[in-house]
RNA sequence: UGCCUGAUAGUAUAAAGGUAGUACGACGGUUUUUGGUACCGUUUGUCUAGGUUCGAAUCCUGGUCGGGCAACCA
């Protein structure tokens, strides 16, 4: 017996195409980004999407890159997406872009011309606009519409030919006027811009409209299962209008409600202008909800694609709680994060009856999650140590498993200590926590009869290692920046980001590996910054530990 | 005022006329050399008004509310 997972609908459309036999029961999907800005975790969702989709149903899935606007493309963006993709652990089985097919797409035009369902508009862009009507009021036609096919035919070929400026003349499909649906009241499908393209050079100057590129390269392709977002059910009339007066291949357009994630932006529109007017670091910073940045930030693929699987797909709008992605890198970061210490706001501990000139070396596993543990290092112990600030109180309220005079805790893969005094400065703040051991508490040989409630991390003053430790936070204070009713900018949360240049780590952290992840015991999952040198050694904070402590 | 969509615990997502379930969150407990993990338990839901039916989240009718549509963007 398998447990039974309920599929979504399009697992459902999918099997339903396969158990009729539809297209010899061949499934391609596409993912089909424009490169026009860095991929972000909603592309995630259609990215686990269309793959998931072919690969559980023994399908393939081609990159598309949607390319038809020069003026907004990069090939620094198709670069990244090419990345973005193949880090999420998929694989491609045809790199495309809409640009080869441009000859086609001509050819496309001229077809249609020749039937009398294209022509040539010298209408200027408001006048076109004024004359699509309202979505209470029929559009009205002009004079240009009557045009003949030979007249449209020549008209085209100039416009293909350099002959006319950038916005003298589109070329428009013959649909409906009076459509209900405003796009088929005779859409655009080509306009002329004297633009450099990212591949295709200055071979061209005019160029084909998302409507008469999108399905066409999928009917090129002989795409199966087209699938988009929401937002694009609209344009599915005239994306089979298309279809259908060409006789291509028949693609068929679904869709799903796209990823809102809420305290953060998800429009590439958005994410740019945090990038161009400089309240983030790059499209890679770590805050940034983009693939590259949650890299960056210590997310893995897995944790990104079992996301991508718990949100599910459906065809209502949502708003997910970003507990759900830090969930998800907890639970993926406890099997396989290697543990360390680290003291991010240090006080200094004496332990009064340890020898001055001693040192041992303990032993902490690096994965208690795993049989064995995985290995595990020497941690250097001595005299003095540092350990977290938080965890001693001058006056510890009741349940502090904590330090305060009196009280005893247990340093992690050491001895259990009593604190005893403490030494304040002359502004009365706390400077040094004076404990005493006990030798037979060692770990691992404790023949003591103490127990104690708590155990805390600590690095040895002598060894330690100094990092800079970068704390994330969430991006804006709002949950949706976006539908508020002031800029989303006046939203940025101004402590997202805090620097803590003065953190000790236990020196075995010097050698940590870019791209892995470590536990700092106690504090969260943090990670090498691609910024971090032998010298000045940077760690980004992934996620907290979840903290199951209610302050009172 | 038109057209297209959608509506199930706080958030997502199942139930294809027959016991409203699952995950995350929250809360409580057990274990613990991480106040983590693991394990156990509790909590809260079918937008609304009618209708069909032995029986409706599901089918029908009306309403309410949300999202989208009038870029030479995708």
């Amino acid at each position: 017996m398998s447990e039974e997972r309920s599929l979504n609908f399009l697992e459902e459309i999918v099997e339903e195409d396969l158990r009729t036999g539809k297209h010899g029961g061949r499934i391609l999907t596409r993912f089909p980004p424009e490169p026009n800005g860095y991929l972000h975790i909603g592309h995630a969702k259609s990215i686990c999407l269309n793959f998931g989709l072919a690969l559980k149903y023994g399908g393939k899935t081609n990159l598309r890159f949607d390319d038809t606007n020069p003026v907004k493309e990069d090939i620094e963006y198709v670069d990244s997406i090419k990345e973005d993709v193949k880090w999420l652990g998929f694989e491609w089985a045809n790199e495309l872009y809409a640009s080869d097919y441009f000859n086609q797409l001509y050819d496309f035009a001229v077809i249609l011309i020749k039937k009398g369902l294209a022509y040539v508009d010298d209408s200027s862009a408001e006048e076109i606009a004024a004359q699509k009507g309202t979505p209470t009021e029929a559009g009205t036609p002009n004079q240009f519409r009557g045009r003949s096919a030979e007249e449209n035919l020549q008209l085209f070929a100039e416009m293909k030919d350099g002959k006319y400026p950038d916005g003298a003349k589109v070329l428009r499909a013959k649909v409906d006027l009076a459509s209900p649906n405003m796009h088929l009241r005779d859409p655009l499908m080509y306009r002329i811009k004297h633009a450099h393209h990212h591949r295709t050079g200055d071979t061209w100057c005019i160029y084909p409209m998302y409507d008469f590129a999108h399905g066409q390269s999928d009917a090129i392709e002989e795409i199966t299962h087209s699938i988009c977002t929401l937002e694009f059910i609209p344009h599915r009339d005239l994306y089979n209008w298309f279809i259908e007066q060409l006789e291509i291949f028949p693609s068929k357009q679904y869709e799903f409600a796209r990823l809102n994630l809420n305290y953060t932006v998800m429009s590439k529109r958005k994410l740019l202008q945090l990038v161009t007017e400089g309240h983030v670091e790059d499209w890679d910073d770590p805050r940034m909800p983009t693939i590259s940045g949650l890299r960056r930030r210590g997310y893995t693929p897995a944790s990104i694609r079992d996301f991508c699987d718990r949100i599910g797909v459906a065809k209502r709008e949502n708003m997910i709680d970003v507990s759900l992605l830090e969930f998800c890198i907890r639970e993926d970061l406890n099997k396989t994060a290697w543990r360390r210490m680290a003291v991010l706001d240090p006080i200094k501990m004496v332990i009064t009856n340890y020898p001055e000139d001693e040192t041992e070396t303990m032993f902490g596993e690096n994965n208690p999650e795993v049989e064995g543990g995985e290995g595990g290092r020497d941690i250097p112990f001595g005299r003095e140590l540092w350990i977290e600030r938080e965890d001693f109180m001058e006056e510890p309220p009741k349940k502090f498993f904590r330090l305060g005079v009196g009280l005893s805790v247990r340093l992690k893969s050491a001895y259990i200590v009593t604190c005893n005094s403490f030494v304040k400065d002359a502004e009365g703040n706390v400077t040094e926590i004076h404990c005493t051991y006990l030798p037979e508490s060692k770990s691992g040989h404790d023949t003591g009869e103490l127990k104690v409630k708590g155990t805390i991390h600590w690095v040895s003053v002598a060894h330690a290692k100094t990092a800079e430790v970068r704390l994330y936070d969430r991006l804006f204070q709002v949950e949706d920046p976006s539908n508020e009713d002031n800029d989303f900018k006046e939203y940025l949360n101004p402590n997202s980001l805090r620097i803590l240049s003065n953190a000790y780590i236990e020196n075995d952290l010097a050698t940590a590996i870019p791209g892995k992840g470590y536990q700092f015991i106690r504090k969260g999952y943090f990670t090498l910054d691609k910024h971090s040198t032998a010298d000045k050694l940077v760690f980004n904070r992934t996620v907290t530990l979840k903290d199951g402590w209610v302050k009172k």
